[in-house]
RNA sequence: GGGCGGGUAGCUCAGUUGGCUAGAGCAUUCGCUUUACACGCGAGAGGUCCCGGGUUCGAGUCCCGGCCCGCCUACCA
């Protein structure tokens, strides 16, 4: 073993060992045979939208540490792994991508046909990359994933699940169509949920804009002949103040605002009842400057009234006029729902002021037609311009506002009326269940509370706690769910939409069709009413137009007829959320039965001949073997050459009917007749083989391409659901974990159909784990853009993978975010160096996008010169990071190499005894053997203990402290003298340093199975109570058992025992260091016989510990001093040829120092007569005891001082 | 506005039912090529535990108030 431990010599060897080894394979089959109880975790799925920084780095270690300390333990572990599409996310960088390539970006692709294809296939490709790269790292990193299992929220699997579950909901009537207001991103043109709008202070103006009063006209149609109302009208109506106003002049409102834009679509101006000038405006009208338009003036609770002195900002800026634009406002659309008001969209989907939307009329008029085609900016402007030169611009205020951005193009929200997807997760079958789930303990309201003796109910903990508080009060407040987004990259929304045919023939036909249909669940219809029009009696009239959802898309005679209707699907895609909301689910097969009979069936020419069976529902025989050319058609067209021509015979191939899994089906007309069609394919060899009429294939992985699944995929879900625990940061609390409650309670639920008799399913995690977000060194967040996220690959590469994840555990404690100070590394000089920063515009710190070695003054670029689209080249290459928080967690792994090393060393020279005796009691064993077992037993405590509350960090520090300051320390220099004349010694030694490596192995995976390797041929005599179970698979460490210590070998008195010594020698080697004792030199103690029998007890570990020449009761003849320990006097002698006086009287001095504040605070506190009374009596005398001691301590050193002169 | 978290050594952070002298890593001082490790070994120095009250025999820890910092959430009248 090399003197230096260097991550890159191992870490490639180490994971091909365990990928061969199969170490990480799940096998559902042993927990339904009840074999092992199961532990799995579900990979929160990064977005393919980019690679990977720190924070996944720290949510996948902790996923890890948790699964591979559980897979020693002996549980059935799953680490399910997979990514996500991130549907908005993903689709804008393509397009970005494109633009920058040059090629047709989405706003090209629009006018084509087939635009939307091509761009799908861009983004495939664009997914293929990263998800290829997500793995890379993750696998660098060690993550500990089943890898032959590893998902994409799109790939056929979930895009079943993902349909199903649509249907479902659609059927039960938890998924409606509806005209809202939404959050409107005007640049992806796409709706957003409420949580994909960030909240940004912005520095806006409060316009106040005078809306002229006038009665109402005779001719609604025709508002030019409303009369106009002047103030002495208003006046003797009894408006307050208006006496004060010009009497023949036109009497307005003033309304406040700061989106002057929107009084185009104004309908209304509202007015607190409330308000002294409530009943003088009844009856009247306002008429909007320009347009002409005459609006109602409303009373409204709503509405704030003014209040100039008040603190409520609202109230201050308030006029107690509101104008009111249902189409442009989430609360104008309420108050335009309680009044009745009409609804007038005046922007088009890019924002722009548009007459194509709902605003025909004044738009086209004189005053209207000015304002068509402008952005909303330059509309605001022009409004402005009008209103001031009409001077109906009272006045401009400076406000300071939190305003809406699309999380994804930073454009400002612009609220928009328009028909979206809701899933109505207010439904108390929905909202109900995930608030059921919590533990009762972490409720603080009444509502939905837990029942008694229900599955799932209470049993759905956050870790730590506090986070339930979040989950709760998301849920309190909830509004139903956006789920459509008009976007290309996503699940389709499986819904055609049209009007029935109406009389004839045809429409019965319709009838007759669609009701089987509806009897087989093929298919679900609602007619599109949304509940709100419905309320208002509005959907009377409304064309029929209707929804049908297609349960399977490949259900070709159902898709084909709705379209022969006329039903066109709607072109929207699902929120990405709904996809990650099934990640439970869609993961483990559902829905889908177990397949395994599949299996026996399969192998039955050459049983055992198969390494492994995949499976795919195909639907039916027509839309499996497809059309022409088609993807389906290649896939056929291949198993039958590989099944019947190929030589090799790699595979074997047959097809079933979904419910009767036991006979495969042969004939072509019982085929042809199920619609329920399964198809299994049994592989022969794994990996890459060579076939004679396609190349070499992989053809596991060709198969999965094609929606294969593993045969077992349908057991996971009874095997591994509910998961143990889900780990992720609290961003995420609401936007996903409720979504998993709520989706995997209702749909393995039971009696969906009907919201009364609906019985809550099991939950899809019990473990909420909430860690640390990792943020730079000025405690910003990381973020591409900014360019301070780091790559985990940068830091395998300069501290190595156990490095990067020891620390991160170690960081990980219950509170604290963790602030990441990071480093450059010059390419060309390969020197670590602090990068000079600068401020970017929007006040953020980050490092300067070019920056110069100091070293050798070369020059390189940042991660945020490229997000400025700089490009790296040769002269300026794109530099990596690195930072010194990685340094100890480096310095602790290269420790534990060289304490292996060394200890390798010994075991290795020395052979086992001839007498290996099965049990070896403990007294046989010398004090420092039986000392670090009994730490050992504590320290295995008190990681299980760490590991079972998820606090790593205590986790990290005990394996740090009880490697480095016990073994390494202690230990090891304790039995240096002794260990090579000693089996039993060597056979502590080796235990010891298993069990090490077997406790710290879920931290750091490569490095304790590297040492491990080495550990493979050392023998030992066995020790009693140490249980190290070998490795179940391929003779890796990863499968081999956690360690097993006998308690008995925990013991007080042993470690006291200790401690006496560490404590003697700790007092000697303080003297020795502060008169600069030679390390060589050899000194002489005179002690009393209660001291030289501890010494004699346990030689020869404290003379080699502090270099003793020996010792004696002698009095010392030459120049000695004083040490004290346990309340004698001891002397050194021998230290040097002469004793410097003026070292020994400033040693001392500080000592007498020390004990006289420690005896003044002792004595203070027993002073106190409420400590004797009320402190416990064995607390009280431990201090009395404590303060003798102290005293004799001071008296004796003052003695010394004076003896000294 | 509401909620949550944090303020402990120069820096980054531990400190789980209140209880012996408040800990670690880095940095720093002194000494050391001690035959596993200088990514090391031995010995030090360094703290009004943000401020002010309170409860208690006893408060870094519990309660109240205040001041800073961060995050989440609401609000575009």
């Amino acid at each position: 073993m090399p003197p230096k431990y260097q991550p890159a010599d191992h870490e490639a060897q180490i994971r091909a060992r365990w990928d061969k080894a199969g170490a990480f394979h799940a096998d559902p089959g042993r927990v339904l045979a009840a074999e092992a109880a199961p532990y799995a975790i579900l990979i929160p799925p990064p977005n393919v939208t980019a690679a990977l920084h720190l924070g996944h780095a720290l949510n996948n270690t902790l996923q890890d540490v948790l699964i591979r300390a559980r897979r020693m333990m002996g549980y059935e572990t799953l680490w399910m792994p997979g990514t996500d599409h991130a549907g908005i996310a993903t689709q804008t960088v393509v397009d970005k991508r494109l633009k920058a390539e040059g090629k047709p970006s989405i706003s090209d692709l629009r006018r084509i046909e087939g635009g939307r294809e091509q761009f799908i296939e861009a983004a495939q490709a664009f997914k293929d990359e990263y998800e290829v790269r997500i793995t890379h790292q993750l696998k660098m990193m060690g993550c500990s994933c089943d890898w032959d299992r590893q998902r994409f929220t799109m790939d056929e699997l979930c895009a079943r699940a993902v349909r199903e579950a649509f249907f479902r909901l659609f059927r039960d009537g938890l998924i409606y169509r509806g005209k809202r207001i939404v959050n409107w991103d005007p640049v992806t043109q796409t709706a957003l949920a409420d949580d994909e709008v960030e909240m940004e202070e912005v520095e806006g103006k409060f316009y106040y804009l005078r809306y002229p009063l006038v009665h109402p006209p005779q001719n609604a149609s025709d508002p030019k002949d409303a009369q106009e109302v002047s103030w002495s009208e208003l006046a003797a109506r009894g408006y307050p103040g208006a006496e004060l106003l010009p009497g023949e002049e036109n009497a307005y409102l003033t309304v406040a605002t700061t989106r002057p834009e929107t009084y185009l679509g104004d309908t209304a101006v509202a007015v607190n009842p409330r308000d002294p000038r409530a009943a003088a405006l009844r009856g009247l009208r306002v008429q909007l400057p320009l347009l002409g338009r005459v609006i109602a003036i409303v009373e409204d609770d709503y509405v704030v009234m003014a209040d100039p002195e008040g603190d409520d900002p609202k109230a201050k800026y308030a006029t107690g006029f509101l104008k009111v634009t249902p189409a442009h406002d989430p609360n104008d659309y309420e108050i335009g729902r309680r009044h009745e008001l009409e609804q007038i969209n005046v922007m088009a989907p890019d924002a722009s002021i548009s007459d194509q939307h709902g605003w025909e009329r004044e738009a086209r008029s004189e005053g209207g037609k000015i304002f068509v085609g402008k952005s909303r900016e330059e509309a605001r402007e022009l409004v402005l311009k009008e209103f001031r030169a009409r001077g109906l611009l009272e006045a401009v205020k400076p406000y300071r506002h939190s305003v809406g951005h699309s999380y994804r193009s930073h454009a400002a929200i612009e609220p928009y009326l328009s028909d979206q997807w809701y899933v109505a997760v207010t439904d108390g079958r929905l909202r109900g269940a995930a608030l059921r789930a919590m533990a009762p303990e972490q409720r603080t309201t009444e509502s939905f509370l837990p029942r008694p003796h229900h599955e799932g109910d209470g049993e759905l903990k956050f870790y730590p706690d506090r986070y339930a508080k979040a989950f709760e009060a998301w849920h309190e407040g909830l509004r139903d769910w956006c789920i459509s987004r008009q976007l290309w990259w996503g699940h389709r929304i499986p819904v055609w939409i049209g009007a029935r045919p109406v009389g004839g023939d045809e429409s019965a036909r319709f009838d007759r069709l669609v009701s089987a249909w509806r009897n087989e669940d093929r298919v679900a219809l609602h007619r599109l009413v949304d509940p709100a029009a419905h309320q208002r009696g509005e959907s009377d009239g409304q064309p029929q137009l209707e929804a049908a959802c297609i349960r399977d898309e490949t259900d070709a005679e159902v898709v084909a007829q709705f379209e022969a209707w006329g039903y066109a699907r709607d072109p929207d895609v699902l929120d990405t959320w709904f996809s990650s909301a099934l990640w439970p689910l869609s993961t483990m097969g559902w829905p889908g039965a177990p397949s395994a009979p599949v299996a026996a069936t399969l192998d039955v020419q050459e049983p055992g001949s198969l390494r492994s069976i995949l499976v795919k529902h195909v639907g039916t025989w027509k839309s499996f073997i497809g059309d022409e050319g088609a993807r389906s058609g290649e896939l056929i067209e291949r198993l039958l050459a590989l099944r019947d021509k190929d030589p090799a015979e790699p595979l074997v191939y047959e097809l079933f009917d979904g419910a009767d899994m036991h006979m495969p089906l042969r004939a072509l007309a019982d085929i042809q007749g199920c619609g329920n069609l399964v198809c299994a394919v049994g592989l022969r060899t794994s990996g890459v083989v060579r076939t004679r009429n396609y190349g070499e294939i992989d053809l596991a992985a060709w198969l999965r391409s094609h929606g294969f699944v593993d045969a077992s995929t349908h057991q996971l879900l009874e095997a591994f659901n509910p998961t143990s625990v889900l780990c992720t940061a609290r961003e995420i609390i609401t936007l996903w974990v409720s979504r998993m409650v709520m989706f995997n309670r209702y749909f393995l639920g039971e009696g969906s159909g009907d919201a009364a008799r609906h019985i809550d399913g099991r939950l899809p995690f019990r473990d909420v784990f909430i860690h640390a977000m990792i943020q730079d060194g000025t405690g910003q967040k990381m973020s591409k853009s900014l360019g301070n996220g780091v790559d985990p690959l940068d830091i395998v590469e300069s501290h190595g993978a156990d490095a990067l994840r020891f620390c991160l555990v170690k960081l990980t404690t219950q509170t604290q975010d963790v602030r990441m100070p990071v480093d450059l590394i010059c390419p060309h000089c390969g020197r670590p160096f602090e990068p000079k920063t600068i401020k970017t515009p929007a006040g953020h710190v980050v490092a300067a996008p070019e920056q110069a070695c100091p070293a050798c003054g070369k020059a390189m670029l940042t991660a945020y010169g490229v997000s400025q689209s700089q490009k790296p080249s040769s002269e300026r290459p794109l530099a990596k990071n690195t930072s010194g928080k990685f340094d100890e967690a480096r310095n602790f792994c290269n420790k534990l190499w060289n304490a292996s090393r060394f200890a390798l060393g010994i075991l290795g020279s020395a052979p086992a005894t001839g007498a290996m005796s099965a049990r070896t009691p403990g007294e046989m064993l010398s004090l420092p053997d039986r000392w670090i077992l009994s730490r050992l037993v504590q320290t295995i405590a008190e990681c299980e203990r760490a590991l079972g509350s998820y606090q790593f960090s205590n986790y990290a520090t005990a394996m740090y402290d009880f490697l480095w300051r016990d073994f390494c320390d202690w230990y090891l220099e304790a039995i240096k003298p002794t260990v090579a004349d000693s089996p039993l010694q060597r056979a502590v030694l080796l235990h010891t340093l298993e069990a090490t490596l077997r406790l710290l192995h879920p931290i750091a995976p490569f490095i304790t199975e590297s040492i491990w390797d080495h550990l493979g041929t050392v023998e030992a005599v066995a020790i009693e109570g140490i249980d190290l179970t070998p490795a179940k698979r391929g003779g890796v460490l990863a499968t081999a058992g956690w360690p097993r210590v006998a308690t008995e070998w925990r013991s007080e008195q042993v470690d006291a025992h200790f401690e006496r010594v560490r404590s003697l020698v700790t007092a000697i080697r303080e003297v020795r260091s502060q008169h600069k004792v030679p390390p060589k030199r050899r000194i002489r103690l005179h002690a009393p016989e209660e001291v030289i029998q501890l010494i004699v007890t346990t030689e020869p570990i404290i003379s080699s510990l502090v270099g003793l020449a020996g010792f004696t009761h002698d009095e010392p003849r030459g120049p000695s001093v004083p040490v004290r320990f346990e309340g004698f006097d001891l002397r050194l002698s021998e230290l040097a040829d002469a004793v410097d006086p003026a070292t020994e009287q400033t040693r001392l001095a500080k000592a007498i120092a020390d004990l006289v504040k420690e005896v003044d605070a002792l004595e203070k506190r027993l002073g106190n007569p409420g400590y004797a009374e009320r402190a416990p009596a064995q607390l009280v005398q431990q201090t009395r005891g404590l303060l003798e001691a102290k005293r004799s301590e001071l008296a004796a050193f003052r003695e010394q001082m004076e003896r000294l002169g």
